[in-house]
DNA sequence: TTGTAAGCGTTATCAC
DNA sequence: GTGATAACGCTTACAA
């Protein structure tokens, strides 16, 4: 690696004229000054010389570096590449890095065996991203390390970012009011029954979106209906999608929300084997990052904002960094934006090969 | 932060004893020097002492941090969690950390605005993760930098770490093969009919899995089927698994190899819709990474070995520091794991739940 | 504008 | 087993 010393060698000045060349400290006004500078320079570059990050931190005071830390066990963490994008761009832009650090669950237990970042604290702050919502000692530990702490994608009351799935809950109630929709019942997989044990590592989510669907509801004067499915790990649950969307039918509802995307997805697939049209004949509804690969449009959907999330987390863990007295901050929720599902949701190709209509039979979702 | 110098003091010893105590270099055989040891530890814990990293890389000359580049546009990076696990699994053995880094697209083609990582090289290595075919000029300006760099889930002709895809795909083959199944089809929605440009920008899985079918096939003697979809970004494609279904349906195959999860699953809802039972009439097999929230119990799948191979191209990687002279390595594909269906794969909830079977009428991919 | 010199926290060397 | 001393690469008063 080149350094300041051979820089300076080569070009026969000392090495602190080189460090302020390069850190353009010097105003470099008058022609002489100015040409050795350009000289300087020249030579960095052929030298490839890399400032040694190592050596201004431990100058600076400062790992200028940030810890993205996750759990363990992925269930109990979760971020999109998104909310990473938002992060790291606000991180890079503050000249900082961003460390990927993981919490196991003995480690808390057991402080002999902690993670080498926290037994080290070779960083500035830590970015959290566990969104379970487990008993405080995790929260309380983090306190005591003397470094600033934004949750992401988790909702207590302080120090946290996360998007405002309350709210979105809400907009989608009001969006499908707006639509002409009075029938719209909610749907999820994976809420469970009780307040219990289980109960306490589920996210965020699972509890705020029913109770803006509810909140929304009354507001509008209409009528709610729920039906909840106990929670699966897997990606598609038809049977899931199938007996909620009977144990409803009767209500007939013209729209329904459903409490993610996959659940979505599964009352899609059943909707389409039943020969319902989706969102013509019934309207889908959820919430879903903003990735790409999960288009399917014929579901609308609240679109949960985690690159603002990321990027907002960075900012408000800077502003602590830059004013520690600052030692915590309220819940921070982040708007949620409205994607209406395209016009064509059943695709032509789809509805020439399905099974004709009245094979299904069943038609008692259908709108009059 | 406390420093050894601070301990030092406190204990009445040197800097440079506080230091080979706090890092085990003594022996501490003798009664006395054992005391001083056990009494400096005491304090270095009461006053929260951590090593400053910093200072310690810039006396070691190494970082001790490895950079994970994952690309700027999404679809061109993927890593599931379990990469990340195993990689800093045995980056964190070695006493090393893991930094997060992006590459955007212009970055490449405008040297000025390199990543700050790029710009000042404080890491001791890569570990690439852009699984697109794009042109060399990536992987050359990566030689260009003087660090050891690994590739993953990415296949080249060196320096690259990806799951076996074209051994699974055989396996596969072999498996379904060995439960008696003589007629087994391939379906695919996002491989490319041609070599344009666009298919440059595909994951090598997308050509190694139907060739490891095809050849397969051949080696068994048995006649192939393939039906191919164009790529589309949606998670369910319904109308593709149908259209797909009924193309090879004449065919009457008694087993199908998906080309991916979203596309087993596609064909899975279908075949429910029809009354097709999976895997009892007919048998749906793809590949997986081994994550619990996609089980998919009536499913067969190929798991790829996502954690082995983060922690193999962290082997390689400080293989290459330790060795600086072994410039590169030859690909290394690790093997994927059988996981076979659950017998229970149409559940009992369902089952009693779907459309009478002979509503659906279609049964023409019932085995006799 | 430049050079000298001190210092950041740590580790290695080498006499004791 | 210990401690003085030097060194790692860089930044920054301060004096020239």
């Amino acid at each position: 690696m080149t350094t300041l010393k051979e820089i300076a060698q080569e070009t026969g000045v000392s090495i602190c004229t080189v460090s302020r060349v390069l850190n353009g400290k010097n105003r470099e006004v008058w022609p002489g000054p100015a040409q050795r500078a350009e000289r300087i320079r020249k030579i960095a570059r052929k030298l490839g010389y890399r400032v040694n990050t190592s050596a201004r931190a431990i100058r600076k005071g400062s790992f200028h570096s940030i810890a993205f830390v996750r759990h363990g066990t992925t269930r109990f963490s979760w971020y999109p590449q998104e909310l990473l994008d938002g992060l790291e761009d606000e991180i890079a832009h503050h000249g900082y890095r961003l460390a990927m650090e993981r919490l196991d669950e003995q480690q808390l237990t057991h402080p002999r065996t902690l993670p080498r970042f926290l037994r080290e604290l070779s960083v500035d702050g830590f970015v959290v991203n566990i969104v379970c919502r487990m008993n405080d000692s995790l929260i309380k530990a983090f306190a005591n390390y003397d470094r600033p702490t934004v949750w992401t994608n988790f909702r207590y009351h302080q120090d946290c970012v996360f998007p405002d799935d309350f709210g979105a809950a809400r907009e989608l109630v009001e969006r499908l009011c707006g639509l002409g929709h009075r029938r719209i019942a909610y749907i999820a997989f994976d809420s469970m029954p009780g307040k219990d044990e289980e109960a306490q590592s589920l996210h965020y989510s699972v509890e705020d979106r029913p109770a803006g669907y509810a909140q929304a509801m009354e507001a509008a004067g209409l009528p709610s209906r729920v039906a909840i499915r106990p929670h699966s790990g897997q990606v598609l649950r038809l049977d899931y999608a199938d007996s909620a969307l009977r144990e409803i039918a009767a209500w007939k509802p013209t729209a329904i929300i459903a409490g993610n995307l996959p659940e979505a997805a599964s009352l899609r697939a059943v909707a389409r084997a039943r020969g319902i049209s989706v969102p013509d004949d019934l309207a889908i509804a959820t919430f879903a990052p903003d990735i790409e690969a999960l288009a399917l449009s014929a579901i609308s959907a609240m679109v949960l904002p985690f690159r603002q999330v990321g990027k907002r987390a960075a900012d408000l863990l800077f502003h602590k960094l830059n004013h520690r007295e600052a030692q915590s901050f309220p819940p921070e929720s982040v708007a949620c934006t409205w994607r209406p599902a395209a016009s064509t949701g059943d695709m032509p190709g789809y509805i020439q090969a399905a099974e004709p209509a009245e094979t299904s039979g069943q038609k008692t979702l259908r709108t009059p």
